[in-house]
DNA sequence: GTAGGGTTAG
């Protein structure tokens, strides 16, 4: 299906949404999040995404969908394309409801079109939409998103005073946000004061904010400070706040120190997540403890966590690096397995390690899996990968299926 | 019903 024609029909449906309730085609919300998840291309994300729009239940369920679409459209610099999608939905009746209307404020800033942010903002008047901070901070978040740092703050001062409403910690959250990306956690120190003279609650949220700010400044004194203040101001830490620690106690390859994150997390009754394990895991890798990173990886499951695209991808790295190729290649069909496949870089790394090592038939079937699951227009770059290796040929045993239907 | 952590690499 052509995307204008897709765009057409999306029209048509949320206009449709207005008059009829649903569509016995349509697929379940989950199902479609599921399906974009894994879906790089944006012809086929709109596809997926058109089946569902037509389906709004509340801004939560549906704004997953609707954000991943539009990156899948931003990423392809299809920006004619996300604005006739989102302002197909203004037809909708829902925009009079404040939080509507906010989920589009918001999918305009991720995709970096923050002129259509502020426009959809102040047309809420035309609209006939209430206005609090919900819509603020959707404005604030899309800003930010744009990374038109430096204006948030503007708005910030103008806007509440402009509608007669009060910013809250959430609108705070994204100021503070604001002025940690612009390089000055100072001023978002300043807020925090200002906050508390408020007397607006300042969050682990908050604080995560800026002690992730401070490290990045390769301040750790400061950081160390930020963490030590959030404790004693009652704040509880949680999983997000100690993977900003982990993130950056990995960087500098300190395995015991990122063990003993992890340790620390469990005793305070934290299950480490996914992004938690795969600090630990690449902390290992970069020590050359190969060994070590492996059972992270093996023990993923058991901690209820499953394995994504950037776990894989850095074992396959470091696999290539120490000259695994078999092994690179058996985690690439898990990966393969599971829809978690990594980045082309990496793999072509892999591919050139299988055919210096005379693994012709592998990477042969390496580039034929690929060649189907990546998006379309990487199909080139694949392409002149196998010709440069002439790996062109079909692989000598078998069909190549690495898609779970054998091989794995 | 919104804010924080995943360019975890070369």
């Amino acid at each position: 299906m052509s995307t204008s024609l897709l765009l057409r029909q999306v029209r048509h449906l949320s206009t449709a949404a207005a008059t009829t309730s649903s569509s016995s085609s349509a697929i379940s919300i989950s199902k479609a999040k599921a399906k974009l998840r894994s879906e790089l291309d944006p012809d086929k994300a709109l596809e997926i995404y058109s089946s569902v729009s037509n389906h709004y239940t509340s801004p939560v369920s549906s704004r997953y969908a609707q954000d991943l679409t539009v990156k899948r459209l931003a990423k392809s610099r299809r920006f004619a394309d996300i604005e006739t999608l989102l302002e197909s939905h203004k037809n909708d009746p829902k925009i009079t409801q404040e939080s509507y209307i906010s989920t589009l404020i918001r999918s305009y800033g991720l995709a970096g079109m923050f002129d259509h942010a502020l426009k959809t903002y102040n047309q809420m008047d035309d609209l006939g939409t209430p206005r609090s901070a919900i819509s603020f901070n959707a404005l604030l978040s899309a800003c930010n998103q744009s990374k038109l740092f430096n204006q948030v703050p503007k708005l910030f001062k103008e806007i509440p005073q402009k509608y007669g409403f009060l910013p809250d910690r959430v609108s705070y959250g994204v100021l503070v946000k604001s002025y940690c990306e612009s390089g000055s956690p100072e001023l978002a120190i300043e807020t925090m004061n200002e906050m508390e003279d408020k007397g607006i609650e300042i969050t682990t949220v908050t604080f995560t904010t800026i002690l992730d700010a401070f490290y990045k400044k390769g301040n750790r004194d400061e950081a160390e400070r930020i963490w030590n203040e959030m404790l004693k101001k009652g704040c509880l830490p949680d999983v997000a706040v100690y993977n900003v620690r982990l993130m950056h106690h990995s960087q500098g390859g300190e395995a015991e120190n990122v063990k003993g994150l992890i340790e620390e997390m469990s005793n305070l009754g934290l299950k480490p997540d996914t992004i938690s394990y795969n600090y630990l895991m690449t902390c290992y890798c970069k020590c050359g403890m190969m060994d070590e990173a492996k059972k992270v990886y093996q023990g993923l499951e058991e901690n209820g966590c499953y394995p994504n695209a950037a776990t894989f991808r850095t074992l396959i790295y470091h696999m290539c690096r120490s000259e695994d190729f078999e092994e690179g290649y058996e985690m690439f069909k898990k990966s393969v397995k599971v829809h978690k496949i990594p980045d082309f870089n990496t793999l072509k790394h892999l591919v050139h390690g299988l055919v210096k090592k005379s693994k012709i038939d592998e990477a042969k079937r390496m580039c034929w899996t690929a060649k189907k699951k990546f998006p379309a227009n990487f199909l080139n770059a694949w392409r002149k990968l196998e010709e440069q290796l002439d790996l062109a040929a079909i692989p000598s045993s078998g069909t190549g299926h690495l898609d779970g239907s054998d091989h794995v």
